[in-house]
RNA sequence: GCCCCCGUCGUCUAGCCAGGCCUAGGACACCGGCCUUUCACGCCGGCGACACGGGUUCGAAUCCCGUCGGGGGCACCA
């Protein structure tokens, strides 16, 4: 049984990166028929912060991603939010103090800051000394008496080469000289993170690790723990990283990257989803606009490119215009949209949305588009930003006389009228194209481009066609 | 500085492991055209890449070495 786990620690809303590593374990465990698990990882008590915790939820579930167990949810392996897991830690501590794996080491941080810098001067890799690592009983008991307090440090073997084989890497090789003996319990008696992801991964039974590429020099530390608490070792798979326009890892430098505010600025989760999803990894066949369960059929963690990827927002916003306009139904996409519209001052029944919709949806990439698309369906007192040279021309001004003369009397006007009244009009004006069309389009929306006048006309209808048209031959 | 990972169009990528089918395919973006009252959509076309240098080989984007470049990591953060 295939068991993965997203284990994000609660200081912000939900970053891209981490939105795409909650997707890839999501889809490697449905597609295993695999299991999911959401860890909380807030043992960082400085930033983590409970509010940010249900953020997190809120924003992985929008996305699609779905667990099995979890800190809302519970599970067999419960508690799943580290700060709940302490009394387990101990007992593990327990075993490595027993084993002998770990020591005390009573260097106070100035100590340690002074050998690093000597270390650097002298052109070697900072790591510990090593200095507290054979103590004896005396040493410490006057280390001890002076008042030091102390952390735990894991005796790494020396100069060993941790080999594993990363599922998206490959063989990865290095040497533990690199990092040297590393904390494991803090001076206040916390673990440190190291420790507590092997303790909480290998008690849950996680058979793969799926993380992002940043964690990749972390992993033989983890699997010196594992090893030394006889646990399995894991399978490990690092993503590849997210970058942003200038390469470098993505950060809110780079604009917005959490996924709420992609989410308020009108991105579907579909599309979110299926963006996210190609950053790193690419169907077989050319056909990129996927459903989640296409994508859980046809995603093999292996096919996943190894380079970091330059995060392309065209490209996802190109992808949300594909689902705006042909995957969703139109009463999805109304009831999506509604928010927006209200958010924008645009008020109107169901009904009246539903038919706005029907006619911007070809034109909006986001829902945030609707501001633009959609104001001439609901503003009635816009002014004439431009093309007033055609409202205020002879010709202009009869277009759009003879315009209001030929609907007034009727009982309402559809496209096909507005088609045939506008035909008339031409014919008895000998006017068409740019300069048929062009007054009544700024005189009913004050603008030269945007939505066909047809549709327009027949969703407003007769009523406000003609006070827009009285108002403008007033102006003018 | 040291270690690790990586390097195909501007961007996401296919191809690389099992060398010839690659005058390197697709998508987004961009440019041009068509459709059209405008915008958008749609359709057609164009521009555009194997980082560089050495090998190995009849033949290399694909294998090997080096260089350069990019990224990540080197905490009592996660």
């Amino acid at each position: 049984m295939v068991r993965v786990r997203f284990a994000p620690s609660p200081t912000g809303y939900l970053h891209l990166g981490n939105a795409r590593t909650a997707l890839f374990n999501y889809i490697f465990a449905k597609h295993n028929n695999g299991k999911l698990v959401l860890r909380i990882e807030d043992t960082d008590r400085e930033r983590s912060k409970k509010e940010y915790e249900d953020m997190l939820i809120d924003d992985l579930k929008w996305l699609g991603v779905e667990w099995d167990e979890g800190v809302d949810k519970g599970g067999e392996f419960a508690p799943y939010r580290q700060s709940e897991r302490t009394e387990i830690y101990k007992e593990y501590i327990e075993k490595l103090k027993q084993s002998g794996h770990i020591y005390k080491c009573y260097c106070t941080p100035e100590e340690l800051e002074e050998e690093r810098k000597k270390a650097l001067a002298e052109k070697r890799p900072p790591r510990y000394s090593g200095k507290c690592r054979n103590l004896t009983e005396e040493e410490r008991k006057k280390l001890e008496a002076e008042g030091r307090s102390y952390v735990w440090r894991f005796r790494v073997p020396d100069g060993e080469t941790i080999i594993f084989e990363d599922l998206i890497k490959g063989i990865v090789e290095i040497n533990v000289n690199e990092f040297g003996d590393f904390v494991i319990v803090r001076s206040d008696g916390s673990p440190v993170y190291n420790f507590v992801v092997v303790i909480d991964d290998a008690l849950m039974k996680i058979t793969h690790v799926i993380r992002g590429e940043d964690h990749l020099s972390n992993t033989p530390k983890q699997i010196l723990i594992y090893r030394a608490l006889n646990f399995e070792v894991p399978k490990f798979a690092h993503l590849p990283i997210i970058l942003g326009e200038d390469k470098s890892k993505l950060s809110k430098r780079h604009g917005a990257v959490s996924v709420r505010a992609f989410r308020d600025e009108g991105y579907l989760s579909e599309a979110m989803f299926n963006g996210l999803a190609l950053l790193g990894w690419h169907p077989k066949e050319d056909n990129e606009v996927l459903s989640k369960e296409e994508i859980i059929k046809e995603f093999k963690i292996e096919d996943i490119h190894n380079a970091p990827a330059v995060f392309d927002r065209a490209k996802l916003r190109w992808l949300n215009s594909v689902y705006i306009r042909e995957k969703l139904d139109l009463d999805d996409l109304t009831k999506r949209a509604i928010p927006f519209f209200k958010k924008f001052g645009y008020f109107g029944d169901y009904e009246y949305y539903k038919k706005v919709l029907d006619v911007i949806r070809d034109s909006l990439e986001v829902l945030n588009d609707i501001k633009d698309r959609a104001y001439p369906f609901f503003i009635e007192d816009y002014s004439i930003e431009e093309g007033l040279e055609f409202i205020q021309s002879e010709t202009g001004k009869e277009v759009i006389k003879r315009f209001y003369e030929k609907i007034k009397d009727r009982e309402n006007i559809d496209r096909n009228d507005f088609k045939k009244i506008t035909k008339e009009i031409q014919k008895e004006l000998k006017v068409k194209g740019k300069n048929l069309f062009m007054p009544i389009r700024v005189a009913l929306t004050g603008k030269t481009s945007g939505v066909d006048l047809s549709l327009l006309v027949e969703v407003i209808g007769k009523e406000k066609t003609l006070k827009r048209l009285e108002r403008i031959l007033n102006i003018v």
